[in-house]
DNA sequence: AGCACGCCGACT
DNA sequence: GTCGGCGTGCTC
């Protein structure tokens, strides 16, 4: 430990709270002192809350007035390089230090003593009467030697009821303890399950695992087309972590992929990491958590709030599809786990692996400047090829009203079933459509409480909002001019679409993907299992086909409507419609039969599609990478968005035109400041929001100019003002 | 975040 | 007269 890292009773210290104060408090260190990150309870007016050590009191406030540190907290400390990253992360973020500290202790009951358990270990003596069953109860005890069981799991082992085991507990013979309920996670075995590696494989595996020996902190860009083993490769840099004593953490961008990936990583490993997202309960949070700091969880699987546990030694971090939007957060702390993870890492001497079939313009920037180390996957596993791609221009296609599939598209997928393969249908949307409409008025159907429209979910019945979650029931009469009977939906979601193929195929088995069409992970998993193994000829599906999911006997992909991601000024349009479409064209043909990618297109022409059908992949980033610096937009020029919302729209727009008045912090550095705006969505439960974008130079200083500027403003009533930083919707 | 204090409207 | 609305300020 190093000098002054520990404060002896009495002494004062600065304490960070989880609580939403803009400052350090300092208390007096408790009996028998406590070091520097210690988790700690203080007394904070009649309450007590958690804090954590952040350092020598910082004095300023009447040393008699301080109070004590009730306790120090059964956890380990928080260590430098944690206290560091959240520190910069919210410098970066323009979040406040508490609501950092809030991030990292997200887990339940962590000021609780550690809870116990009832274990079940050999006693001493023999019991009055010999059985069968209590034979065998001693017998498992003494095989196990050390090991200490719950009493359902030596019921379970010894094939006898709990009863047997408490009438043993009753004369000593099993004896009764209680035992830490945090116990550490399975051992993994880096060098259990190998696999053999192809050559391209095994050079990239050997890249990485270098990268992690050196101890030290380094960025790898993985680009792996899908099939190329890019998990394989990665899972041998956490295989070399492992052997190094260091702890691992993988980001997966959606809950979904986790239970396919954990068979994976036990395959390989022996043993089951520990899982860190929404899905887990409250505790295996608290262990995971717990033993992240105390050294007995190494390796995490997780979503992008797992890079704020304490990790006791972080020495890898693998981001997997690092393009994936959903690494940013858009509510709560606004924060981009890609690149939280590199500073992370940075802070730590960690080693940072994105991987991806198709990257982020940002990451392809950073490895083109020499920031990121390049390693490319080329070959994918035996002679399975990227499939072709071929748009479908629909100008030239014969479609009756309310239809989407065109003739050509029919043809390639009747082919496909007389050869009993199987055909994807991608379309973006998910419910039966996206608009319902009278007939009679033209009035659109909204969601009350957001400027949204309500989309038909015809399997739920009702109209949903896909703003705020809303639903309600279908009327019968518009809700505009009361005529009934004339409300028609307009254009195709998933469901709608499932319709239409039913009628085009009615013989073939069908199967719907839509991320609202199942109740839980497991049940989609299920699912995808059975059609993997040939459970549907046809498979209707949105966005969620699109990730990682394998089906060895799809050779035909179809997607509806390609143009749709174009639609809109996003920035990012060109960018996320490039890598969805050669994600989703990557689901064919992923086994040794070729596969076939047909995009409907209403603009065969437009420079994003043309770079799809050619799959130039390196031209395409060129060609947007120019654009955006000559846009002086991210990754070549800084970008942060205000967000302004409030129940009264006038108080919203009057802070937005105010904060406009008042940018000379801004102005300052030679920023430019557009708006305000309404926001894309302009209500939400509702709340109105209003939208202001800043603009700067690459090396301007954004975030102290930005505080300056938000600062002077003081927010009124209901009114809230959030700081976007490298914003991902805007326009 | 909680919780107290404090200053104006509409009730028994 | 008082109950209670929620704006403002404080917590070491």
């Amino acid at each position: 430990m190093e000098e002054g890292d520990f404060f002896g009773s009495g002494a004062p210290v600065s304490v960070l709270t989880a609580q939403p104060l803009d400052r350090f408090l300092d208390y007096k260190a408790p009996e028998g002192g406590c070091v520097l990150g210690a988790f700690v309870e203080v007394p904070l007016g009649p309450r007590k809350v958690l804090g954590v050590i952040w350092g020598p009191g910082s004095g300023g406030f009447d040393l008699s007035r301080l109070r004590a540190v009730n306790r120090v907290l059964d956890v380990a400390p928080m260590g430098a390089d944690m206290r560091a990253f959240l520190q910069r992360a919210g410098e970066y973020t323009l979040t406040p230090l508490h609501a950092m500290l809030r991030l990292a202790t997200r887990a339940p009951g962590l000021s609780d003593p550690p809870s116990m358990r009832k274990i079940y270990r050999r006693g001493t003596g023999t019991p009055d009467r010999q059985t069968d069953a209590r034979r065998r109860v001693l017998a498992t005890l003494e095989d196990y030697g050390d090991l200490s069981f719950t009493m359902g799991e030596l019921a379970d082992m010894a094939g006898v009821t709990n009863s047997v085991i408490k009438g043993l507990v009753k004369q000593g013979v099993v004896r009764e303890e209680a035992a830490p309920r945090d116990v550490p996670f399975a051992r993994l075995d880096p060098e259990y399950g190998g696999k053999a590696l192809t050559e391209d494989q095994e050079a990239g595996a050997a890249q990485l695992r270098a990268g992690v020996q050196t101890g030290r902190y380094g960025t790898t860009l993985l680009r792996g087309v899908t099939g190329s083993g890019k998990t394989e490769v990665y899972l041998e840099a956490v295989a070399e972590c492992l052997r190094k004593g260091r702890q691992a953490l993988v980001l997966l961008p959606e809950i979904a992929l986790t239970a396919e990936f954990l068979t994976r990583v036990e395959a390989r490993f022996g043993a089951k990491p520990a899982e860190w997202h929404s899905g887990v309960t409250m505790t295996e949070r608290r262990r995971t958590w717990k033993m992240v700091g105390a050294g007995g969880a190494q390796m995490v699987i997780g979503a992008r709030s797992a890079l704020f546990l304490p990790y006791r030694d972080l020495g890898l971090i693998v981001v997997d599809e690092e393009h994936d939007t959903s690494y940013k957060q858009e509510d709560g702390v606004l924060y981009n786990a890609r690149d939280m993870a590199v500073l992370r890492a940075a802070l730590c001497e960690a080693q940072v692996v994105l991987a991806s079939a198709t990257p982020s313009l940002e990451s392809w920037t950073n490895a083109e400047l020499g920031k990121y180390s390049k390693l490319e996957l080329t070959s994918r596993y035996g002679a399975s090829v990227l499939p072709e791609m071929r748009a479908i221009d629909m100008r030239a296609e014969k479609l009756p009203a309310s239809h989407w599939i065109s003739p050509t598209l029919k043809a390639a997928v009747d082919a496909r079933i007389a050869k009993g393969e199987q055909a994807l249908l991608f379309i973006n949307r998910r419910g039966y459509a996206p608009v319902t409409i009278c007939r009679a008025c033209g009035h659109q159907i909204g969601c009350d409480s957001c400027d949204a429209r309500m989309v038909e979910h015809r399997f739920l019945k009702r109209l949903m909002c896909h703003q705020c979650g809303e639903t309600k029931p279908m009327p019968e009469a518009c809700p505009s001019c009361e005529v009934e009977g004339k409300l028609a939906p307009v254009g195709p979601g998933v469901e709608r679409l499932a319709e239409e193929a039913k009628e085009l195929w009615p013989e073939a088995r069908q199967a719907v993907l839509s991320s609202d069409l199942f109740g839980s992970a497991r049940a989609l998993k299920e699912s995808i299992e059975a059609i993997a193994q040939g459970g549907a000829d046809i498979i209707i599906g949105t966005q969620l086909v699109a990730k990682g999911h394998n089906f060895p006997l799809l050779t035909l992909v179809g997607v509806i409507d390609a143009d749709l991601g174009l639609q809109g000024s996003d920035l990012r349009a060109a960018e996320r419609t490039f890598q969805l479409m050669r994600q989703v064209a990557g689901r064919a043909g992923r086994s040794e039969r070729a596969g076939l990618a047909l995009l409907q297109t209403f603009q065969p022409e437009h420079p994003v599609i043309r770079a799809i059908l050619s799959g130039d992949e390196t031209g395409f980033w060129r060609a947007e990478a120019d654009e955006r610096r000559h846009a002086v937009v991210p990754p070549f020029g800084r970008m942060a968005g205000i967000i302004l919302s409030g129940s009264d729209v006038s108080q919203v727009f009057d802070l937005g035109n105010a904060l406009a008045r008042n940018a000379g912090a801004l102005k300052a550095i030679g920023a430019d400041v557009y708006g305000p705006a309404p926001a894309p969505i302009a209500r939400v439960r509702g709340r109105h929001r209003v939208r202001l974008l800043v603009k700067a130079d690459k090396s301007a200083p954004l975030q102290a100019a930005l505080a300056q500027w938000v600062g002077q403003f003081r927010l009124k009533g209901d009114l809230r003002l959030a700081v976007d930083i490298d914003p991902q919707n805007f326009y």
